[in-house]
DNA sequence: TATTGTTATACTCTATAACTATA
DNA sequence: TATAGTTATAGAGTATAACAATA
């Protein structure tokens, strides 16, 4: 990790010193450079966005899809089980639930044993259209092997593993 | 750094098997395991409050930090540039302006060469703070390496090197 | 015509608090 | 009492569109 990221692009004379147009790319980033966290959030936008884009033509986003992987694997947990997993808050959970209930995707099952709380399990629509957005999340998992590389990926899995 | 992230905990017997509680860390994530999207989001989270915390006592955010950190690199800089170089939004850059400008951190000179655009400058006092907030932020980055290791940070850093 | 800074709106997400029905 | 789900609200943050001043 050096001190300056500026990369070299052609410097545009215009004549006038003072007023010379600053392109992005020259302007250095200074303490930045070196700062995980900045560098792990734009990598999170840029992820996040191939994602939504990649699975656009289904209209799922990742925490819709994380919500849907969850429940898919572990079919009857309560709301309560799924924010605390993911780290959702229960209040933000019940408006995913609700969009995702009303596209048939899930369903809430009142509990038996415990009569406050609902059991999740996807529908059949829901098992059938999840299988198709793993595929798409598969492929989306290939553009990112193919801007960091293979074997970058499998490191960034394994560094980052305990925060799943 | 293990595979697994599970932690042990006792599990509860309640004689009902149906209703048995399920604790988070049962939780079998399925498919997400392998998303490095999710990973990265989760760690994302938990740099940015560790952030948010270690820098409580200056009341100065991730965001806040990035835009003075550039500016004091780049004195002189408009709202467009540095708008582009963060990726923020140049609406959203106006607000975030307008509360280092009343306190008192940075300053709106109005450019001579561009009536439209203002040159961006941090105060004598914004120079100062900015200092100390350096300081925190490093000690952020301790945290940082203290959680995932000093050579996996380092190996993050040159595999996100590319997005910064 | 295009760009800079600004204002405004809508939607996503986070963080709380309070309410209800259960336990 | 405490917990599960719900509703509501406020603050970030993102995404747009439109406007005035200036290029």
């Amino acid at each position: 990790m050096t001190a300056s990221a500026a990369q070299t692009s052609p410097r545009k004379r215009t004549g006038n010193g003072a007023a010379r147009r600053i392109d992005a790319d020259e302007i250095g980033l200074d303490g930045l450079i070196g700062h995980a966290g900045y560098a792990v959030r734009r990598f999170q936008i840029w992820i996040f966005q191939d994602f939504i884009k990649t699975l656009r033509e289904v209209d799922i986003r990742p925490t819709q899809y994380s919500v849907l992987t969850v429940i898919g694997a572990n079919p009857g947990l309560s709301q309560m089980a799924v924010a605390k997993r993911l780290g959702i808050e229960r209040a933000r959970l019940v408006h995913l639930l609700d969009s995702l209930e009303e596209r048939k995707l899930l369903k809430r099952v009142k509990s038996k044993s415990d009569r406050r709380s609902h059991a999740l399990h996807l529908t059949a629509q829901g098992e059938t259209a999840l299988a198709g957005f793993k595929r798409l999340a598969a492929e989306h998992e290939r553009h990112i092997e193919e801007k960091i590389g293979k074997a970058n990926r499998e490191r960034l899995l394994q560094i980052l593993a305990g925060f799943t």
